[in-house]
DNA sequence: CATGAATGAGGTTTCATTCAT
DNA sequence: GATGAATGAAACCTCATTCAT
């Protein structure tokens, strides 16, 4: 075991450091309140249960309900920036990129799904969270960059045709993945099929990737 | 037009007492309220303000604000399957079919905003409410069949490739109507664009239907 | 099939019998009602649907809720009244007309328990009803002379003490039937032996027909 | 007496933040007001006045209106099995001793009158709230213990005749007392007495007394 | 005689938040 | 830094009752 230096005021720190796994467990707790039950839906009892701390603690780090949807948020687009980055696609064909760039999109999704309920509350309320956040504010997204870096190696090698908007294509790529975990339960409902059952998920994979890769191939 | 006696207090007592008139206001109100605030968000008071009735009312005709909700929900796919069965495509050529149908769909939502936003509001409830209702879990969307024809016709005349499934036609064609508009406001934010600025919309269901031409044609 | 003299009037006077009719199904079902839930806890609407009725109905016939109460609580001690005249003891000799007295007031009680939830609502209200009804106000117990001749009959035939008072004879009678069966919920609970058994009950009226019996009897 | 420093808004904090009595003082008037008015009838804001404090405090420490019932009840019923557990009659001559009970039963009912209330609502409601009280299940009423001794007691020595059931006992002497001090409105009315005025309650306790001292005497 | 529509007032309960130590 | 006690405001909903035909 190391020796820690000086723990003169053990308590506190041990206190200090159990404030930050507190703030750590209410902010978790929150992100799985404010996404399955939206801004208004939410309640402060039960994130304060679920992060085995007291509803005084949650304003005592957040301040009010909405400061902590506002951390919660940026939290959560924190980590999708973080996960985006750590995304190396630069090394591949154009078409086994696009390909990768969309499972890892779509993989987001499927394992994040409190991100696609906090962004569906976010919208809800037309981002105004979003956009009074100055630490999401400076962060632009990288993936359209990428993107665009992409389809510009594509054109060069013949494999992808001129003229796709980076941004466009990304929107059709989230659409696809976003609009079918979001939509799930009422499609199924309406449409008469599982969505949610495995093979659904597959076949659906499958017919968006041959979307993307017919949108982009040349000719 | 026939005078009737003593029209001494008319228009109030016309509307005072007709049921259907005074249902309707709250039916519409509700609609506003739940698409904007979601469930949890909507406010009893601002119904009943907006509709020019009382909260008390809206207990008289739908006995909760679930069931408000419901009723809700109800008249607004009831409202979408009359306008789908309004759709008339048989006529068309395939391709030109095809164009017509997203446009119906994409118009839709663009015309219906409310429609997305308790759309979205169900799915977060995990649509227990559709689920509950009898009223809509027989009524089967007839989009479906009418793709299913459309591409079987396709097929024939050798203009669309074989084994596309209709049910996943019909899901790509939604998402990209329905993730763009939802999600404008986040996506702006995030992408440093207007999605919802006139040429951006416009350039939008150009590319989504060139994706969806591309994704049907054969070879 | 009987002809009806001169049926000129037919559907009036059929609604007429069904007025009365219907008066008599609402004061039943507000029998009922006030007898399982007391004044405060009773609810218009079910009583207004255990009548096959409407509320509007009720209070066409009866004016308000405590109307009702009241029309109930008259209904209530007229049918005790009528049954205690029914009631024919002066033939049999003192010991016996007593016991027959007990088993009338007794089975009065276990017959009618609404009678019991009336009264218990009637207390609690301080007998507010009873006092402001002038129908009730001129019906006094028969009862209670009933006792006095009997007691004096016993009294001569030297098989009853002197100096029994025939209100405490009576209050005494009532007390060890009414008491027993107003508070079993309760009394059951405490003592843990279900009062409403059937052999519990048989004891209960063994002892207390010995009780009266020996509380009267000469030495 | 110690001067306790600044105590400029002494009284107002001491009573603002002292839990237990705030409880106490809500408990207290919540057993007036549902013995008062029954469950139904008992109004949030006038317990919430009468125990100076607000409505948002009830909820607050017992949860709902029901919660606050059940810790009446559960209350009223320790009150009065610490009352009974002080009762000390093992050392006199049992009759003596059983008049002493008498007298210890009839007294209680007298000086809380909101017991009778209370009970009378519980059985209202079929005692469904007693039987969900895990500490009310628990606790057995040592009474007919007292009671079952006393009548061994007296057998013995000759007093009391055989056969006595404790439970039938305890019955009838609750009987005499609950349902002349429960029942005296509706009485008052019916037998045109004043049940209430000292002179008839006296009446009633000699009587009340005489019948048991002759239901358990030897012969 | 009957009734569907309407309603004011007030009921219970919950919410997000602050006080005072 | 942390906590139990407290709270104003407002939420949803219900009640007994009346209106207007």
């Amino acid at each position: 075991m190391k020796a820690s230096p000086r723990p003169r005021k053990a308590a506190p720190v041990a206190r200090a450091r159990d404030a930050d796994a507190t703030r750590a467990r209410i902010l978790a707790a929150a992100t799985q309140e404010f996404a399955r039950h939206g801004l208004a839906g939410a309640r402060g009892d039960r994130i304060a249960r679920a992060a085995h701390s007291s509803e005084r603690m949650v304003y005592y780090y957040f301040g009010s309900k909405e400061g902590l949807f506002r951390a919660v948020l940026e939290a959560a687009y924190l980590s999708l920036q973080q996960a985006e980055q750590s995304l190396r696609i630069d090394g591949l064909a154009p078409e086994e990129a696009l390909g990768e760039f969309c499972r890892f999109v779509w993989r987001y999704y499927v394992e994040h799904p409190e991100f696609i309920g906090l962004v569906n509350t976010e919208n809800l309320h037309h981002a105004a969270h979003l956009k009074r956040s100055p630490r999401l504010r400076q962060l632009v997204s990288p993936v359209v960059e990428l993107l665009r870096d992409l389809l510009a190696r594509g054109e060069r090698s013949g494999v992808f045709r001129r003229g796709i908007d980076a941004v466009e294509l990304y929107i059709a790529i989230a659409a696809l993945g976003y609009f079918y975990l979001s939509n799930s339960a009422t499609l199924s409902a309406v449409l008469g099929r599982d969505l949610r059952a495995a093979e659904s998920l597959e076949a659906h994979w499958r017919a968006a990737g041959e979307m993307i890769r017919r949108y982009v191939r040349a000719n």
